[in-house]
DNA sequence: CGGTCTGGATTACGCATGTAATCCATGGAT
DNA sequence: ATCCATGGATTACATGCGTAATCCAGACCG
């Protein structure tokens, strides 16, 4: 048998597609035409583009359909936490060799971080040292 | 005059230019075998895929070079930190809608993540917050 | 001196991506 | 009955990216 199990890859997707995503996680599920009013305003896609991305992702396996009358039903097929934390291993990967802290760090430095950021993230880091020690 | 005021906009880097960008950010300065010897092992890239790359970077501004006799000698011509930090917004605006908490959250909860991390993180969140109340 | 290695310059080539346009059928508006 | 808006299917098309190959001219080895 092959040594790649990637059973639980998640499929590659783009930054336009991202915000094609975000939309249906967002609402659960769309037609293209809410999807299409949902970003317009926002950006300045034809509709042709919206259904060309929506269609993408389908092929990629990222979005189920489903036929409503004339029309499809467009439901995410993928979970947006696991498409999140993939994207964000291969990030650090890349541009950080993996290391976490090092991001942060930046961040820190340059943005704004605000008092209610900087609590959130110590609540983060202590439910993850209760689950270390655990 | 123009509104886009992208003075400190750094070139677009991609998957395979971070690696070699990498290669010259740890030596400072490199000839194109020396790129080459430094990656080798690691990846299987041939030579002439390197020099592309290098290539490519040096027509977006990413490398300067210097001839030295026959050959060229090649140099960061963006710093890292910067690279680094523009991609750092881009990800997480795209993935995150720009949350630093939820990117920071989700690893948590699925990856390895040390003591050691741990300890880190709260150093770089003490010193955020002293630079925030001064 | 001739072969080989290296590195620059030029060219390649398929796939992904951003961003649609065209063509066509149909369901609703008038 | 007609016309238009809407959405699926097909096609487009420039650019970027990964990954080189080719061609050529010096440099070094023997």
């Amino acid at each position: 048998m092959p040594d790649d199990q990637d059973i639980h890859a998640t499929p590659r997707i783009s930054d336009a597609e991202w915000t094609v995503m975000k939309v249906l996680w967002d609402r659960g599920t769309s037609t293209l035409g809410e999807v299409v009013k949902d970003l317009e305003g926002r950006l300045h896609w034809k509709p042709r583009t919206v259904q060309s991305l929506i269609r993408r992702l389908t092929e990629k396996g990222a979005l189920a359909v489903e036929a409503v009358g004339r029309e499809f039903r467009y439901t995410p097929a993928v979970s947006q936490d696991q498409c999140q934390h993939e994207e964000s291993v291969s990030f650090l990967d890349r541009v950080f060799n993996g290391r976490l802290t090092p991001f942060v760090a930046g961040l820190m430095e340059r943005e704004e971080v605000s008092k209610d950021d900087i609590a959130a993230l110590r609540e983060v880091l202590a439910q993850a040292e209760k689950k270390l020690k655990k």
